[in-house]
DNA sequence: TCGTCCTTATT
DNA sequence: ATAAGGACG
């Protein structure tokens, strides 16, 4: 039994099945509960940010949730490294707990808040919650990880026990009061202006977690059928919660396996039986925690491709390709679902999976432009960025990544719109400019004549931007690209 | 060693 | 119908 605990939040936003708080209410007398907004971390970002407003509406509740409980969470304006010990100190605390974070920077910051911590006889204990697997739990026979998807899933599902998801029992129990009682710094207090996080209806926190989830109960047998149409609500919405831990990973898993996802045959079946569309879902679970595992594993994916041959990719950097880049930044490629999926990002902080999918294969096999640049720019626009698993969708979709797919498997962007936007409602829904170009179309205005460019006040130009890029062409060249990099030498 | 497989592909 | 090459067992 300790004394003092300091229970140190970071992207684990609630107090129900919480590792790092169940384990301090069993082993600490008193318990206390902190979150630093890190200047490190909010420095470089944009003033008006709607994570950080996520992230301050979350801290609220869970601030809430936690005066219920005896006393209000620690929040503070300052560099981690620093105020993490130097609470730890004026708390008298004998350990710091946190719930373990596989990003590098994540690591090397724990690293030296550890450090500090020794000095003054404090140890930092960090506990698996981010992930129902981490670490060597999932390896292959050969005892390394794995490093493609199926194989790792297979591995994964045959070791997943009622354990591995069971809550941790954080809900209850009391919290040492505080001195003083705590007051959270309004957003502007933490330099920050509000977004539109209210009007996209967005509800962060542990209640707002909730409310998906029960919503996507009552859709999850339709995952796998849905999930792959934008205009539709085919997904959860809860990847945002997942990324501030607003709900835990346990839980999801819990709601896949409740639906059925052990009773289907696995998460890509093309039954439509019971618990299919929960398999499929709970492969993205699944995703998740393979990107961290790999993350982890190979921190050198931030930055370079998971095969360094690819390294030696010769990307486009020529003032057509960074003209190319600016088009794509703001959605004026011409590509109506392209563009379209960009305006999502950019007014909504969202991006619907398969359009994710879309843009990155449109940004480095349409416009051959670096796949980096185009992470950096989901990495500041996302509101559920993160490192691990955007990172490796973009290796993925480069095919730099782990997966060792077709390096010629190139999306078309026309083709992908009449699979997956049909009708064209989504492209519609955020290019209201085009709603008058007719069905037959919506994928491709600029094969309408003069004559029914007119017909429909679309002209192409002036109503709307010609395609930066002929894919056919564009695909040649990828291919060229590719093939003297090929990690055989063959040209 | 070798056969099988590889998330959402393409023409 | 297609297309490498590597991971995995």
């Amino acid at each position: 039994m300790l004394d003092a605990i300091l229970v140190w939040f970071r992207r684990d936003l609630r107090d129900d099945d919480h590792a790092a708080l169940a384990e301090a209410l069993r082993r600490g007398r008193r318990v206390y509960c902190a979150f630093v907004f890190d200047t490190a971390i909010l420095a470089p970002l944009p003033r008006s940010d709607r994570r950080v407003e996520f992230i301050h509406g979350s801290l609220q509740v869970l601030d809430a949730a936690l005066r219920a409980r005896g006393a209000g969470l620690i929040v503070r304006h300052a560099d981690a490294t620093e105020e993490i010990p130097r609470l730890a100190r004026e708390l008298g605390a004998a350990a710091v707990f946190a719930n373990r974070d596989y990003e590098p920077g994540a690591k090397a910051r724990d690293a030296r808040v550890a450090r500090a911590l020794a000095a003054d006889g404090i140890g930092l204990e960090l506990f698996k919650d981010q992930a129902i697997f981490d670490g060597v739990e999932v390896l292959t026979q050969g005892g390394r990880p794995y490093t493609v998807f199926t194989p790792y899933r297979n591995a994964w599902l045959k070791r997943l026990g009622d354990d591995d998801h069971r809550p941790h029992d954080s809900a209850r129990g009391e919290l040492a009061p505080l001195p003083q009682l705590p007051r959270l710094p309004t957003l502007a207090e933490l330099g920050f202006q509000p977004t539109n996080l209210q009007t996209l209806g967005i509800a962060p926190g542990m209640p707002g977690a909730r409310r998906l989830l029960e919503d996507f109960q009552g859709r999850i047998g339709r995952y796998r059928e849905q999930r792959d149409f934008p205009a539709m609500r085919g997904v959860s919405y809860l990847s945002v919660h997942l990324r501030f831990g607003t709900v835990s990973i346990r839980r999801l898993v819990s709601a896949a396996l409740a639906a059925g996802a052990l009773r289907a045959r696995d998460g890509d079946g093309d039954g439509d039986g019971d618990g299919d569309g929960a398999a499929c879902w709970l492969s993205e679970l699944v995703w998740r925690d393979f990107f961290f595992m790999i993350l982890d594993h190979f921190p050198r994916v931030v930055g370079q491709a998971f095969r360094p041959a690819f390294d030696t990719l010769q990307w486009e950097t020529d003032a057509t390709a960074e003209a190319a880049f600016a088009a794509w930044c703001a959605g004026h490629t011409g590509y109506p679902l392209v563009d379209a999926a960009m305006q999502q990002l950019l007014h909504t902080g969202y991006m619907h999976n398969r359009l994710r999918m879309l843009t990155a294969s449109f940004l480095t096999k349409d416009l051959g432009i670096d796949w980096r640049r185009g992470e950096a720019f989901f990495a500041t626009h996302l509101i559920d960025f993160d490192l691990a698993a955007n990172n490796g969708g973009w290796q993925w979709a480069a095919s730099t990544g782990c997966d060792a797919q077709p390096y010629f498997r190139i999306f078309n962007p026309v083709r992908q719109s009449e699979r997956f936007d049909p009708a064209g409602r989504f492209i519609r829904r955020y290019l209201p400019e085009l709603a008058n170009v007719p069905e037959r179309f919506i994928h491709a205005p600029w094969l309408m004549s003069a004559v029914q460019q007119q017909a429909c006040g679309v002209v192409i130009g002036r109503d709307t931007p010609a395609p930066v890029v002929e894919h056919d062409a564009a695909r040649r060249r990828t291919l060229q690209r590719f093939a003297a990099v090929s990690p055989s030498g063959a040209a």
